[in-house]
DNA sequence: TATAGTTAGTGTGTAAAGAACACTAACTGC
DNA sequence: GCAGTTAGTGTTCTTTACACACTAACTATA
């Protein structure tokens, strides 16, 4: 019988980052320099460090990565990887991170050979460790979240036309909405608001502006 | 700043076990027997053992506290737990089990003082470590998950009536529903079939006796 | 300055799903 | 055979979801 009791077991954060950008939603993936995966692509991530809390360490990670804070932040699911070298075990708990594409700012430090977004469906079809399981977990979680909840104001900018909402719905659910029972459901659910301003810049007829009515995290049945 | 890389976390995992009894959602509760925790109520857990998944200690503990194997299982959230002895750290993946009433058969030990179903409306108000907190995300996502899966069968016997079945998710969803409107719900859904037998020794009419059509885990809207 | 190009914005009718509602049927125990 | 108890069954109404096409307002350029 076994009962030798696991004392020495290492914890990873692992971030799915995520964006929308032209239509295509897009995940932050680095390069990595060390054996066994060098030059693979990974998630961003690392052991927690002394001290921190595991939504800690995931924050951390985005704002190393990205510059970005305060943006919808979820755990996702802790994986058992058995992927991971064989001198002492790893488990991953990983988080989904929502952000604006605007407002990022990668930073690129001499640890990793790259950081890029990659966009969803194209990304290498090889990841380090488990992460290919990690990400297919995240974006079904994703575009399930997104329709209970108004989690998509994490995608946009502080203010955005209703067509570049229902173009972030569109892009996490991989299907087009009606333009007009769309909006609808938007402004009946009263997840925005109106700001008053227009769009402007366009070569076509400038869009009034919105702004969430809530950028906390709030249960909405938008589908 | 921080860099110390943590190498010792301990892992637990805590199995929050429900089953429906009596129009009640019960969990099973055991009572320790060490401080700092002596006579508390806890969630049955433990640290994970060498060469052991994640989902392996979960089905373990279960099958220690109850006999019971073959469920539905379901890893829930991974917790920081604060509240641990302060000599290195502990995080809790928190699993959810869902038995029929019938087929359990706790085991007592004395590593515990006592293990126990408890109503869950009725349990103590104070539970060892973060266990409460555990328990109250717990019974959310079963009420949750029971909308849009089949995973009611795992609370269910082989055979049953639509009437226990519709008892099953009013003890979960704690609301009434419509009888009519129920079966005809889940008959069109086809998440059940007859088997051509009737209960008995009831003092009423026999009912129908249903089995599920499937028990593995499906999405299904339920409601 | 007229026009072509482009996106914004709006309403109605139809189909499907959900919610409310009450009586008869079939068995048991006395 | 009667009282008690749970099983089983349809219809109507309301609400929600879905399909669908044109005009408005701006920019760039010819």
């Amino acid at each position: 019988m076994n009962n030798i009791v696991m004392n020495n077991v290492r914890v990873a954060v692992d971030n799915c980052i995520f964006a929308v950008r032209d239509g295509r939603l897009e995940v932050l993936l680095i390069q990595m320099k060390k054996e066994p995966f060098d030059f693979a692509w990974a998630l961003p991530g690392g052991l927690i460090e002394a001290g921190e809390t595991l939504d800690g360490a995931a924050a951390r990670i985005l704002e190393q990565q990205t510059g970005v804070r305060d943006v919808y932040l979820e755990q996702l699911y802790t994986f058992d990887d058995r992927s991971r070298d064989p001198d002492g075990r790893v488990i991953s708990v990983a988080y989904v991170s929502l952000i604006p594409w605007e407002g990022r700012d990668l930073k690129t430090t001499d640890k990793y050979r790259a950081v890029q977004f990659w966009d969803c469906d194209r990304v290498p079809s090889k990841l380090a460790y488990d992460h290919r399981e990690i990400l297919d977990y995240a974006r079904n979680r994703l575009a399930a979240k997104i329709q209970y909840t108004n989690c998509v104001w994490s995608l946009l900018p502080e203010r955005f036309t209703l067509s570049e909402l229902q173009n972030a719905y569109e892009t996490v659910l991989n299907r087009n909405l009606d333009k007009r029972n769309f909006r609808k459901k938007v402004l009946s659910l009263h997840l925005v608001k109106p700001c008053g301003e227009k769009s402007s810049g366009g070569r076509h007829r400038p869009a009034m502006l919105y702004s969430f009515e809530s950028r906390e995290p709030e249960l909405v049945e938008v589908f």
